[in-house]
Formats: structure tokens, C-alpha cells, sequence
DNA sequence: CCGATGCCTTGATTTCGGTCAAAGCCCCCA
DNA sequence: TGGGGGCTTTGACCGAAATCAAGGCATCGG
């Protein structure tokens, strides 16, 4: 039987947060038990189901929110429906727009997703008392922003199935549960539909199917039940990303 | 015969500090007039032609920059040659990657560019003694991450005339020298070349030839020497952007 | 004045990925 | 057990943008 993971820093450290990934690898590493203790007093967890909203809970309005499990899709459309999804956010990332009323935005959801709000007030006035707090947001962003440019160079000049390998790559990389960032192979389930997929590297879902069966019938990868890929060589997938 | 602007607290501001936009809309408004001493005793300006690259100077390695006018392209690779421009830095934008040795990103002056640069070492200093530095590296780097996020939606979901289209909105919104934001016609020179422009859409140099053509001939923008751009009504030239 | 060079435009053709259409698969539930 | 709905795959065809190929138009230096 497993017991609480304890550690020298742990007293007066609120029971909800003593285990909570946040806490260690997101931006609630950068309170002290003090503040813990203050913010654990707003905050409330959620259990959400792919495919719900987040407004007004996450990237809009009035809350902050911390991704303790699952993965959720931030989307911005066109006028006509068009869809892009602009940024996967996995555990314990941070998510919210700070010193913007409102942002262009969407969240939703893309697997069972479960949460840590808090009010944007109570996340707002602690930022101005810690500045490490700051700091780890702008870490954060800073690498959101990374991010977001690797992606730019693959929607614009990667052609569709360095797209799909490239998508492929970076998911395993993300939640392949060995975590080893040298490991040769890995296997994971797809958070995304295939819709999803298609919205995230602006395709369509036929040309995400076609090379997804193209890679499978080629040896690249394995698909069990639309969502469960097995990766033997991840050197050779990423041959196929275009780098 | 003009003065240098004056201004209640310009006492003990460095003389090239006074009238630099940076310092009044830039990261430098951060700094009170001992650190800013501090840091203009390290600083140092440079012009810079389009073309040249400013590595060692600005994204890598061991400096930062503030762009004092001009344009900056930030620009990713494939190993085969592909590029992609992922963004593009105007004054008073701060250039460089805190926290990390080396970006995977390229910076190069787009237009004749000038510079005020410091060694990391000093901005990195003032950033652990000034938390309000890093607030507004915070807020700045928040919005460049929104802009990557709206050129996601651009490079993905658009269409070729309205990638073009759009381009030129964000050009006159950025440097068009009426800088009211609610006007209703705009006259700028394009920043980019052809070649450029397509490295940031996504498309080929015809394309964007192209499109330039069509815009042209329908009315929609005015072109003089391959350079100079003439937007009637900005309105006409947004409902060709997608939105 | 002339030719060279670097951008840019235009035209003809090809191709990759989109669109339209039909089936397959799986899971749930009656 | 079987039917329905959601997601995915596959096939046939089409079209927007890429590629290939010329040619135009400035600027620069001889």
C-alpha cells in the first residue's frame, strides 16, 4: 500500500496539493505553504469530458486553471467554421490568457481532462507579491512560444505526412508513459480524433487517415483500435517528420 | 530646431536613453534611472543592412537587443532547405531567448535596422533584481505567443489570397505611419521582399506574385515599385483576409 | 550606352491534398 | 441479435498552389 508522497517541504503544505504535479513540476512550485495554503482556499477541482468547453473555467473570463491529467485542445476559428487548433496543453501546464480581459481562444477538452481553478483575482494578486511566480509563467510561455513557432514551421512547409509524423513524434514525446527522452521506441494512446488531428496541422481528416495508413503500412508505426500506436523506431519516424 | 524630449523624470537618464522608444515603450520603461546607467555603460548601438544575419548578436549566444527601427525576421529550417519566417520583430520589440543557451531560431534584419544591444550577463542580472522587467518581458512575450497563435490559424486554414491579404492588414497595422489604429486607409513599403513574404505565408514567391496581381487588379491595394503599397480601404482588403 | 544581376511577373503544366461519395468498424443499447 | 450512430477508411475525381520556364524591369558598374 502506497502512502502519501511526503517530502522535507511538506508541513502546512495543504493535503491537496501534497501529491499534485502542479506543485511540483508547474507553476505552484513557485509558492511557499503560506500561499498554498491561501490559494488551496479558492481553488476547486474539476472532472471534465472530451469534448466540453472550458469557458469562463479556463482560458477566458475569470479563472486560471492547472492541467493535473488529460489533454486539452486550444482552438481559434474563422468566421466560416474553419477550425485551428493552435496548442496542446498536458500536465502540469499552466492555462489562461494573464492581463487580457478576454482572448481569442478556445479550450476544450480533448480526453478526460481534470483540473485546479482558481480565481483569476486570487492568481493575480499573488503574482504582484511573487515574483518567482512570475517567473515560472513567463518559463512557461516562453516555451508555449517555442512551441507555437516549431508548429508554424510544420503547418507552412511540411507536406502532409511529415505533418503526421511530425504530429506523431510530438505526442509520444509528450505522454508516452516511459518518459525517457532517449528512448527508441514508444507506444501511447492518440489523445486527439482524427478530426482533431486534422484541425491541428491544418489538414483534412481523409489526407490524416491516408497517411496515417501509409506510415502503418510502410512499418513506421502499429494501430490498434483507431487510437492505441506503437512506435518501434522513433529515429525512423522522425526521418519521416522532415526535421 | 527641435529639443531633446524632456520629460518629469528624465534626471540622471542616460543622454541615449532619453528619446528611445524602448525606454518609453519598451522593455527599458522597466528601469529607473540608476539601472538604466547601469545598463547603457554596456550597451551598445549598431545599424544593420537587410540581409545580415544577427546571430551573436541578438537571438543566440551571449546578447539581447532592443529593435530601435527597421524590421527583424526570426526565421526556423528544415535540414533540406525549407524555411519558414515565424516572426517578425518591429521597434520597440526586445530581441532574444532568456533562460535558454542557444534558440533553434534564426534573427536577420529584413530592412535597414537599428539596434541597442546588451551582453545577457547584464540584462539577466537586472531581470533577478527587477521583477517589474520581467513583467514586461512577460507581457511582451504573451503577445507574441497570440500572434504566433493567429499565424497557426493563417498558415493552416487560409487560403493563398487571404494569407496574402492578411499579411498586408498585419504590414499597415504595424508601420503604417498613421498610427491610428481605427483608420481607414493605409500607405506603407512593404518590409519583405517576395521571397520573404512567401517564407512567411507558407507559399511560393509566384503565389504571393500572384495574389499581389489579383489584389492590384481588383482594387483592393495599389503597388509602386514593387515596394510601396496604397490600402483605399482597409475594411475591403480585411473581408479578403478570412478573418 | 550596354550588359549583368537581382527581383518580380506571367504563362503552361503538374501534383498534392481537398472534395465528394460510399463502406467498414465498433460500441452501445434496445 | 440486430440496428443505429459516430468515427474511420478507402476510392474516384477535382482544383488550388507548386513547379518549370520565359521574360520584364529596375539598378549598378563598366
Amino acid at each position: 500500500m502506497m502512502t502519501v508522497r511526503q517530502d522535507v517541504h511538506s508541513a502546512g503544505i495543504p493535503v491537496l496539493c501534497q501529491s499534485c504535479e502542479a506543485r511540483h513540476r508547474g507553476v505552484c512550485g513557485a509558492l511557499d505553504s503560506d500561499q498554498l495554503v491561501g490559494l488551496a482556499k479558492t481553488s476547486s477541482r474539476h472532472k471534465i469530458e472530451p469534448g466540453v468547453e472550458l469557458i469562463g473555467d479556463a482560458e477566458t473570463v475569470d479563472s486560471y486553471s492547472n492541467v493535473l491529467s488529460g489533454v486539452v485542445k486550444l482552438t481559434k476559428s474563422l468566421s466560416d467554421g474553419r477550425q485551428q487548433i493552435v496548442g496542446l496543453q498536458f500536465a502540469p501546464d499552466f492555462l489562461g490568457r494573464p492581463f487580457k480581459a478576454e482572448s481569442a481562444i478556445n479550450a476544450e477538452a480533448a480526453t478526460n481532462v481534470s483540473l485546479c481553478s482558481f480565481p483569476k483575482t486570487a492568481i493575480e494578486r499573488m503574482m504582484k507579491e511573487s515574483p518567482e511566480l512570475e517567473h515560472r509563467l513567463l518559463r512557461q510561455t516562453l516555451n508555449e512560444l517555442d512551441e507555437a513557432r516549431e508548429w508554424m514551421v510544420t503547418l507552412g512547409r511540411k507536406t502532409a505526412s511529415e505533418k503526421v509524423a511530425s504530429f506523431l513524434l510530438m505526442i509520444a514525446r509528450n505522454i508516452d508513459p516511459t518518459a525517457d527522452p532517449a528512448a527508441r521506441s514508444a507506444t501511447f494512446d492518440l489523445p486527439l480524433t482524427r478530426a482533431d488531428i486534422a484541425d491541428f496541422l491544418g489538414l483534412t481528416i481523409e489526407t490524416v487517415s491516408r497517411q496515417l495508413t501509409r506510415l502503418r503500412t510502410e512499418g513506421v508505426i502499429r494501430i490498434d483500435n483507431n487510437r492505441h500506436v506503437t512506435v518501434d523506431s522513433l529515429a525512423r519516424l522522425e526521418q519521416r517528420s522532415g526535421a
